[in-house]
DNA sequence: ACTTATTTATACTACACGGTGTAGTTTATT
DNA sequence: AATAAACTACACCGTGTAGTATAAATAAGT
């Protein structure tokens, strides 16, 4: 056989992806075009769509990466030897890290956008990567097995402190240009605050 | 003068809203083409645009209605002789009265998906219709005189409150196709226990 | 150096859609 | 019945854009 190796297409992948993803950022699904992207990108367009075959499977593409790459990021472990303020600080940090940079931020608007737009594949995705409280669940268990959590609906609770941290945090990011660290402080400690004077034993 | 009495163009316009408000629930602006918001109306194009002028302008128009008549609903007024359980029962109530059909959860979501596509108009728009959370504010104010309440700063409570009910259940339904009210039934008691338990004045 | 996979540049197709112009019809008012 | 406002039907225009075709250029593996 004369056939020669198969090359290595990764880099120009990457670099579509790149573009890509700032014109999708930038101008939403709809407004992005292709012919945008490849112009961004420096790339001709025939080569965008030798690459991915089409402007959905793209942007699924770069959502799924997205994805992906935030699940790497959800190790926690109960720990007795902290407070319990500073483990569930970690926890809403964790999340707010995820809205953190102007990229992710709009990532995140983009790709609600089209979740919203496309229930379907919104369940379908976000099926594949599993909801972040479940880390918080199995730290809720071992907290209530140290006897420093007293609840009778784990995960209720659960829930209810993410709902907390959706509610302050990231919703209200998705519509402002950025989070001020300042201004969200208090708010972060209040959350801790409420959620320890209800499920926090007090022995 | 032999000017003619202007005819009434109320009606035809009401059709044109109702076909054009399904159209937008069911596809969503961007999808949402003139000639079917004409076609599921029963009407002219052309009326059409003799009526709104503009697709943008139609959907703003039905934007700042729905957002109109859910101002009317905020009228909840401290009451001593209640419980703080079923006053807050109440508030909760009434945000999820908004999210309580198809068609008012389909023009959230459409409405939702224009904001983050246009954080401009979304600015505009909702600064005319101010926060939901400014009656609790008051509500709080003359919970905290009647020393039925407890808190250090009564913005940061209320808002907290709404955060709960955004997380747990607004933002939720927004992805789902109606609400299960038997499922959030203790989610609400929940949070109504949550923000008691932090801000609940115990004499 | 030769081969071949990959990329580029550019022109093109197909089509959907927002918006307009117009001639003729319907309908409420006098 | 006369009149004019409102509406319809329909052709039409311009534009934006996803995706394709193709021939020439480039760059990597042997």
């Amino acid at each position: 056989m004369n056939q020669q190796k198969e090359r290595d297409k990764s880099k120009k992948r990457a670099i579509i992806l790149d573009g890509a993803t700032t014109v999708f950022i930038n101008m939403g699904y709809e407004l992005a075009s292709m012919d945008k992207i490849a112009e961004t990108a420096k790339v001709s367009k025939r080569t965008v769509y030798n690459h991915f075959g089409s402007k959905e499977n793209l942007f699924q593409v770069i959502v799924a990466d997205f994805l992906a790459k935030r699940q790497e990021l959800k190790t926690i472990k109960y720990d007795s030897e902290k407070t319990l303020e500073e483990q569930l600080l970690a926890f809403i940090n964790a999340e707010i890290f995820l809205i953190d940079s102007p990229k992710r931020i709009g990532l995140s608007r983009s790709m609600t956008i089209t979740f919203l737009s496309d229930l379907q594949y919104a369940r379908e995705t976000v099926s594949k990567y599993p909801p972040t409280f479940s880390v918080f669940l199995d730290w809720l268990k071992e907290a209530e097995n140290d006897n420093k959590i007293n609840a009778t609906n784990l995960l209720l609770a659960a829930s209810l402190f993410y709902s907390l941290i959706i509610g302050a945090i990231t919703w209200p990011v998705l519509f402002t240009n950025g989070i001020n660290k300042k201004a969200v402080k208090p708010m972060i400690d209040e959350i801790i605050a409420i959620f320890l004077a209800r499920y926090g034993n007090i022995d």
